[in-house]
DNA sequence: GGTGGCTTATCGAACGTTCGATGAAATAAT
DNA sequence: ATTATTTCATCGAACGTTCGATAAGCCACC
């Protein structure tokens, strides 16, 4: 078992740049077909030293995927716990869930495709996060329903559906295009809404007349940097 | 290289039961982390027995790919070129799309991620077809557009969400589950309708009122088995 | 003089692919 | 009709390479 300790590691940061290159590497080629001498070497290391820092390369993926799936849950829990309206909720999640795959492309890349490739209590510990994750968003559609502001058949599913809608923004946004990664939230904020049939005051609910926060602002890192 | 030819092959079928095992278990673990070894003894042959059907892993790969897009690119060019209205043609589309996710769920499974296996020309073939595939439902989106039966600020955009919506029905569904294919067919057509602000005299287009015809009739195979 | 950070050298196993050989079956030659 | 030849389908063995991971030792620094 790997005990990341104190110092000079943090201070020059060469774990961290293996860990940066590894998910590099997991997203642009896969986990599988991304060799240990290929980390190393493009983290300017050798293999045995590769080794003093990391446990195994599945350790490497099992951490991309937990902070992946932790950051996510936590910052959806805040979400789900506030007082907004069901309809404010869904959108902040979808601001949420598209500013992440956004913003950490290569993340959600390996996490959306490399599941398969932990097993056992690994495996489960993800899913299981996963399930929580999913959870929020079915709760709010059906709270959504419930006031008779959603009109949709089947919550569950359709949570399932809107993530996985989000999820593709992984595959093609790039910084720096048309289209800035704040107007990619909204429209995807603007289309979940579409899809859930949100209507209030018999008008359908639009996007912009929301006045939601900053997609970035969402997000909550998963510790308070120290002084 | 590799020459199909005529007789016993297909009459006991080996070469297909090389096919239906590779996919079931690149669909499983994906195609790097399955071996030769492991289709050969799946499928009940000796390595070079099956390297006498087949040329290579990855043309094992290819042509499944290959296979899914062309499929889908031939029925939907078929719904696109209908003189139906784009409401009726984008739910046709999605019925489709959601029918082939369920009924081929291994295939779409491999679709989705395996792309990055491959490269050079066969890599080109498979992402031309799937552009022409995305470009079908990106005219529809504009059409509803244009005669102001949609709402999309982006159509490209819009038609990559809903595909990638429509993905996600592979990895979950399962035949004999609590909801039918159909149903599930028609659950995304009408979040389709949804998300894209369908209007119609005033009032939201919803997927129960279009009678659209049976999924599985939309799916148009390669071609027409002789006699 | 111990410990942190790294090296060289190496392990056994698995990888995709190809080889020559072979029994059985089909086809051609006599 | 029988023999000779080719084709089909398959075998076990091996190719060279790469895989993830480890052991033992070296050197600079506190």
């Amino acid at each position: 078992m790997h005990i990341p300790s104190k110092q000079r590691r943090v201070v020059n940061g060469t774990e961290e740049r293996i860990r940066e290159v590894a998910l590099r590497l997991f997203a642009r080629q896969g986990f599988q077909a991304t060799g240990i001498r290929e980390i190393a070497s493009e983290a300017g290391f050798t293999v045995s030293a590769l080794y003093y820092y990391v446990g195994t390369k599945e350790e490497l993926l099992l951490d991309i995927l937990l902070n992946t799936a932790t950051s996510m849950v936590t910052s959806a829990l805040r979400i789900g716990s506030s007082t907004e309206s069901p309809e404010q909720k869904l959108a902040s999640l979808v601001l949420l869930h598209v500013w992440y795959n956004g913003e950490h492309a290569q993340q959600m890349q390996v996490a959306n495709t490399e599941l398969r490739s932990l097993s056992g209590e690994a495996r489960q510990q993800v899913i299981d996060l996963r399930d929580r994750y999913d959870a929020i968003w079915r709760e709010i559609i059906l709270q959504g329903n419930m006031i008779g502001i959603f009109q949709v058949q089947n919550a569950k599913l359709a949570a399932i559906a809107l993530i996985e809608m989000c999820n593709g923004v992984s595959n093609w946004y790039r910084p720096y295009g048309e289209l800035s990664l704040t107007q990619v939230c909204y429209m995807h904020a603007d289309w979940a809404l579409g899809l859930v049939r949100a209507v209030r005051d018999g008008k359908p609910v639009r996007a912009a007349d929301l006045n939601l926060v900053d997609p970035k602002e969402l997000y909550l890192p998963d510790i308070a940097p120290a002084s």
